[in-house]
DNA sequence: AAATGCAAAGTTGCATGCACAATCCCCATC
DNA sequence: GATGGGGATTGTGCATGCAACTTTGCATTT
């Protein structure tokens, strides 16, 4: 077995962090401390401590002597963190085309071209994985670890809700031709053009999130 | 006075948290538990739970069985803390030029006009004070609790470094001027403009700050 | 004199217990 | 039947204590 150089703590920390954002924790559950301390096997203690990590970072709600709930997003929550979200990823494009090595763009650039094939075949699911890291590149590119820190904390937390990209008809075709104006803008060095692009691209994942959502709520 | 409904770590966690941000508690001190217990009067517990907060929201370092210290901020982080400040404050003006409604660019312009008439009697301290509400207001202005949440944090994190802006010589008309812009495009809807614009403004705040810096640092 | 090993002191991680606040539930009252 | 009040109950806030780990200083060895 491993050897838990990491303290209950933490562990518990980590634990209750993925439950809740894979959605095993539903949001406004109530989190009782002593339930959660027998069902990891430990006391109050490491259990109180997690919990208001947990707090901090916003998973979940913690309301002075009236116990802990995970924290329910409303749809205009929601919205607001995929602008933000949005506006992060824009931002990250704006300082890859301003800081990417060479090495860096080569990367990106055969990256995206091997998207490019992807999209002829309409193999989804390579598509899929690849645009995550497609995406994991300018959070690195931007050589900014404060901006990328946040980015990559939003498109966590944003995760459960944006399964299903590419299933609405004809996504995969656009959303290879927004990459290819964000490469073509990074590359070049042009920080606004990369900016607008990534923003534009970004959006129009919301808005068929969006659909998605509305249609799977009939 | 505020209600005293806040437990003893919420208020031990704000203490220890200005006490940072203000200085008092010197980046690397270690933050010995019984110290702090006897010096606030409780027992070790609340300073735990206060302390796993400020880890989270990285003001300290928590080591495992190491005890925590206060975060050091290199001269490189403070580098890429104010890039990422510059790139939000920017993000900031551009959702303002989307969202803000009449009447907040209406309160905008009147105080960028107000804000003239200081510069011209060259009164640095009112212009220093009308400085935080005018950046203040696009935080506000961008109507996303999520973007704006990230500038204020990163705002009040920066502030022990960015003490004398106004100090270097023709720093009050120029950051009058470049405000200009940044209103003109904010209030004309431009979004692209007021991005640049702040951008623009908050990087040569950073250089004033730099200049600054190096002088005493000699 | 430098390096290594060891023991003692100091600190953290966690468990347990108690007090008080919040909630619930029952019953009396309108 | 709805409403309000007063215990009983549940659960959180905090203190204390113990065990395990880290660190420090000293003694021993090379």
């Amino acid at each position: 077995m491993a050897d838990e150089r990491q303290t209950r703590t933490e562990k518990l920390a980590a634990d209750l962090a993925s439950a809740i954002l894979d959605g095993t924790l539903e949001p406004g559950s109530r989190l009782d401390e002593h339930m959660l301390a027998e069902r990891y096997g430990t006391s109050r203690t490491p259990v109180r401590e997690a919990l208001r990590q947990l707090a901090t970072s916003g998973l979940i709600e913690l309301r002075p002597r009236r116990g802990a709930v995970v924290t329910q997003v409303t749809s205009e929550q929601l919205d607001t963190l995929f602008v933000a979200m949005g506006e992060l990823e824009a931002t990250c494009a704006r300082l890859s085309a301003l800081s990417m090595t060479p090495i860096e763009r080569r990367r990106l650039d055969a990256l995206h071209e091997s998207m490019g094939e992807m999209t002829a075949r309409g193999d989804v699911a390579a598509y899929t994985a690849s645009n995550t890291v497609f995406h994991t590149m300018f959070y690195a590119g931007a050589h900014n670890v404060v901006v990328s820190e946040m980015t990559i904390a939003l498109r966590r937390r944003l995760a459960p809700f944006r399964q299903a990209q590419f299933r609405a008809p004809g996504r995969l075709a656009r959303s290879h031709a927004e990459h290819g104006a964000v490469v073509k803008a990074v590359l070049g060095g042009d920080a606004a053009g990369a900016h607008a692009a990534m923003l534009h691209h970004v959006s129009l994942v919301e808005d068929a999130f969006d659909q998605l959502q509305r249609i799977s709520a009939v």
